[in-house]
DNA sequence: AAGTGGTCTAGACCACTTT
DNA sequence: AAGTGGTCTAGACCACTTC
């Protein structure tokens, strides 16, 4: 049996085999991404196991592995021995602390609790519209909260949603959720953030986030710009936190 | 041959094969990190192939391969195809930002200029010795520093270093350097940084650095308060920064 | 041509979970 | 006992670099 599988001279061309001469391996990993993103499995769920996986894609379960250990490492999926290879989720306790990386200097972090002040559909700022790769003045939703730590107000976020997937998020509908958005957000419209990319930088807060978030006006708040993304690196949120840093801090490792 | 390298009965049990019961590929990995903490092979240099490994590990060259790409997903080693796996360096390019997250909002990231301001020897403060995991009062050296983007004063670093492991480092040794402290720390002085923590916070800008900073008093700053490990997970430098990010930010991903 | 890392296969056995 | 992911081996061939 050749080992290259890349259309060996005489062979027909299977739908692995496209013009594109990537490693199988990694065909195969954009393979289930795509099943992913459909929504053939949902999350939470099992997927097949890898053997049935090879069979499937007409390779050895060797080279699917290599395939789902990236999936693994990129957190779209969880591995669990004896039992099988789970779509990831926001609900899993796992996860919670993955996009919340603010922590208290002392005790353990917990989740804060959520008070949301607004959340209307309005026209995408050019900004906005620029970083979720859409149009200006397309639908977006807009919503603005408090994360409250220990009932202290320590966050406030202003995020933007892409209005064509969040159709029907009411405030009434934010208040009633208990956890965190990424979760509604999977459950609730089929959206499930992979990945961000963060901006911070320190500034002095304004008349209306000193009000919100109790300090006087100028005081230092460590300002987070985060564009987040879902399958095919698709940016669906644009979110701008403003965090109160007196008492806790934003921990970053560098690998 | 039994796939069980863990003692199967009756086997004297080999080097590899201690009271710890873990996969043979991470034995590999630590053996092959105690090697590059000994300094063995040099930043820089090639290890030996992976079939020459496997030979004087007596195991298969696939496990080998295992261990060295944990290895290289740490930033240990670096694979190049063709040529060998070599020890990463703080020389080379691919490097230089994985420690300098400050970004310019607009333009290309490019390198900055170092000015030292002291560089003396001091003992511990409290604080500094229990994030070093040393006794207060011991030898380190502490060095401060600002960064010049583009001529412009951006950053001010404040860091301390265990005295024992960089005796004879003095300002004006400092001086004569270019390119990235960690470079210098792994070529005159055999240590490597391979890790660190960060602690991120807003801050108001006190007289001292408002004056170094050429900024008002008062002025927010991003404060980054870093932990720095070698091989071993050996704390040897602590290290705080001020940012100005006004015309900068500190790029985070979330993957 | 020789040597290196990169991919792929096939088969064995282990550890863990569920039935 | 059966099924899952996890480890290990042995061997083949490919892509790339150097001699």
């Amino acid at each position: 049996m050749p080992a290259n599988p890349n259309s060996p001279a005489g062979a027909p061309p299977g739908p692995l085999e496209s013009a594109t001469f990537l490693p199988l391996y990694q065909q195969i990993k954009t393979l289930i991404t795509q099943s992913l993103d459909r929504g053939e499995w949902k999350p939470g769920e099992a997927i097949p196991s890898e053997m049935e996986l090879a069979a499937r894609f007409k390779v050895s379960q060797g080279t699917v592995r290599k395939a789902i250990d990236a999936l693994a490492a990129e957190n779209l999926v969880v591995r669990r021995q004896g039992r099988g290879t789970f779509v990831a989720t926001h609900h899993e306790p796992r996860a919670q602390f993955r996009f919340l990386r603010l922590t208290p200097d002392e005790g353990e972090q917990h989740y804060p609790e959520s008070r949301f002040l607004e959340c209307r559909r309005v026209r995408a700022p050019s900004e906005v519209a620029r970083l979720l790769d859409i149009k200006a003045g397309d639908a977006v939703v807009l919503m603005r909260r408090v994360l409250l730590f220990d009932g202290a107000p320590i966050v406030l976020d202003e995020i933007w949603l892409q209005g064509g997937l969040f159709k029907g998020l009411t405030a009434e509908r934010l208040s009633e959720y208990k956890g965190p958005l990424y979760g509604l957000f999977e459950s609730e419209f089929g959206v499930r953030m992979l990945h961000a990319t963060e901006k911070l930088r320190a500034v002095g807060a304004d008349a209306d986030s000193a009000r919100v978030l109790e300090v006087e006006s100028g005081t230092p708040l460590l300002s987070v710009e985060r564009v987040s993304f879902t399958y095919g690196n698709r940016p669906v949120e644009v979110r701008r936190g403003l965090y109160i840093t007196s008492h806790h801090h934003y921990q970053n490792d560098l690998g």
